[in-house]
DNA sequence: CACTGTACTGGAACGGATTCCAGTACGAGA
DNA sequence: TCTCGTACTGGAATCCGTTCCAGTACAGTG
């Protein structure tokens, strides 16, 4: 806190107070905002028309490309736009068409990086195919993502791209069931809907690698500390590893699903390191997961890989220097983005829903070692 | 690469193919889409007003809570709404009151951590208010800014806020004079023109705190690696420096603008180590920057803060964890976007545009220290 | 009882474009 | 020369609410 916020005003633009007469063609007496709409007075194709001397229809017709129109006709048009600078107003295209070229994004938070990097590949395709996003963000309240998927639906969006922050939710469910707009999940699995399309990753495939990484090893104890359990990130990680140790007999898995939060990344740490069979490699679920058990680990001062091993899910840019260097099981989400984007599209483009599984890869790190000797001293006890 | 991307259609719902007698009302012949408004034949206020035996205004002024209604008219006008489960078309009334209830957001990258914060503030405000957020990303191309600035304008949002790309590009400035809504810049400083509210940082502030600090340690080289020379950032970032080290002659800075990119981290640190009195400490402009310093730093095994100390700007989460701890200049993000959409949501009330200057604050951290007493090697000359 | 005011309601214009339909004009073929 | 087709153009309906204006009915007052 070094320095108070201020509040200043700027001195108005205007010099001249009041006095100097406005240039203003006949400006209504008093009447302060009487008329809500025309707020600039900008030229309509009506006075395009009147301008160029024809119809309102032609003049549609000519910037709409439309076939039936003569090279005269053409030009006196265009002449009457440049000369009004007309910009035709897409509210009432809008209207009309019954078309907003607007999608809407519902997520969790757009702060979390994953999701801002998959909104920004999925805002750029978009725009490039003349579409606008609108974006709200359900702060991981679960009820927020039904009332947006409404909101947007009043909205009049033409589609709809949903990282929900819970996929079991009843009012979701229904919002969705009432929405006449495509949609594609983001990373999500409805398992009782066959309308939406979906982008999903292959957690399963990241996870099994990992695992086999850490047997290799020598690890016989694993724990992923994961985040939500009604999302399917989630879900494919539980089930991956759990599949990966039955490979491995000899090897014990424990799972914490929680949420994707620091506060339940370091309670879950703390709750294993306490356990009778603390884990020697532990999988964190996420960045702020991460950012917990690390916490939690630096707070024992347990020390990374020699008491512990550690891989993490989804890349952040800084973990590369991350001492020791982070094992991870990144993805591309960016391309998550812009293949919801292009599913969606393809939507519109009148083809059936579809599912894309983009993949997911390990990459080993300093972060992972042989275990120790002995299991990590259960440091920590309560008293 | 450990899955092939795989593309598969889902089984589409409808289980019967085109046999069953469609309950669909009187459906037209063939017509593929013949009448394109219209999607799923929702009931408009028409219908309500039909049902309710009563005239649009009537159902209109129930809507809207006019006080000119009687109890018998709501009521009746109520029953309509619900049997016929009316909800009224946005685009309508957004061209008849010709405001959107919407805001653009123009930003460099959304996948940027501080400008994701920001943004979310805002939204999170904005919604509150009403609002709905459309996000553009400029992908730092000043152009583009320009681009997207005309484009919300199309969009007739009612108001905007704008991370700009570049202060100084003309077709921006432009684009600007031609808006009639109002906007908020964030961090963001047009020298040329008033109209526009904003939210500013007080980099100064936080510049000089960590100046200080260095300066207590015996650092008498310090290094600014500094982002793009077209935004207030910079701009600020450099003058305080210059300004913190003319009280302490003894002190020589050095200043790289560049971008805000890993590439002119990276850049700018190797010239800086390569000339010919390399500095004793480092302040990074960004987080980009960071990651690019950080990976020359490594690189040539410089290290931190045994031969070098090292300050950043803008936390990032995982930075508290990084070895040494990072001594960071910080700031609240999330704050900047909330204040961000107060300043508009004033304008939207009338108010005059407005300028806030919210403080940043210097943390100390282990990546600074007393530096060497000998200048760290000047290794790594190009042959 | 007549008059004025109040409380409410209906009708219609309006916002700004799209698009169907009907028409005009002109060239070509019979 | 008449007819038909083609190429183009204008008019009007439409999308769906909002809001101004005029009007009705009834209560209150002189």
């Amino acid at each position: 806190m070094s320095t108070e916020p201020t509040r200043r005003g700027r001195k108005a633009a205007k010099t001249s107070p009041a006095a100097s007469a406005a240039p203003a063609p006949a400006a209504a007496p008093v009447a302060p905002s009487r008329p809500p709409a025309a707020i600039a007075d900008r030229a309509g194709m009506r006075q395009v028309a009147d301008r160029a001397g024809v119809a309102m229809s032609s003049v549609s017709r000519v910037l709409s490309g439309h076939p039936d129109v003569s090279a005269a006709m053409r030009s006196r048009v265009m002449a009457a736009v440049e000369e009004l600078g007309y910009e035709p107003n897409m509210l009432a295209q809008m209207l009309r068409k019954g078309a907003t070229q607007t999608i809407g994004f519902v997520v969790g938070d757009i702060s979390n990086p994953l999701l801002a990097q998959i909104a920004l590949g999925a805002e750029v395709a978009l725009r490039a195919a003349g579409y606008a996003m609108l974006l709200t963000n359900s702060v991981n309240q679960p009820n927020l993502d039904a009332t947006h998927i409404r909101l947007l639906q009043q909205r009049r969006v033409d589609g709809l791209l949903l990282s929900l922050s819970d996929e079991t939710n009843d009012q979701t469910i229904e919002a969705l069931s009432a929405t006449p707009t495509p949609s594609v999940l983001i990373d999500r699995d409805l398992r009782t809907r066959t309308e939406e399309s979906a982008v999903l990753s292959d957690h399963a495939a990241g996870i099994t690698q990992a695992v086999e990484h850490l047997v290799g090893l020598g690890h016989r104890r694993i724990a992923l500390i994961a985040g939500s359990p009604h999302v399917r990130p989630t879900r494919e990680r539980i089930n991956a590893l759990e599949e990966a140790v039955e490979a491995h007999p000899e090897v014990h898995a424990q799972v914490r699903p929680g949420a994707f939060t620091e506060v339940h990344g370091g309670a879950a740490t703390r709750e294993l390191l306490d356990g009778r069979r603390p884990p020697t490699a532990i999988i964190a679920g996420g960045n702020q997961i991460l950012v917990g058990v690390l916490g939690e680990l630096a707070a024992r001062q347990v020390r990374i890989p020699d008491d512990i091993s550690l891989v993490t899910c989804d890349d952040v840019p800084l973990a590369k220097f991350f001492t020791p260097t982070l094992a991870t099981i990144g993805r591309d989400p960016y391309e998550m983005g812009a293949e919801a984007a292009a599913l969606l599209l393809a939507r519109f483009g009148g083809a059936e829903p579809g599912v894309i599984t983009l993949p997911t890869s390990f990459t080993g790190g300093r972060s992972c070692a042989a275990p120790p000797r002995t299991a990590p001293p259960a440091q920590g006890e309560r008293p």
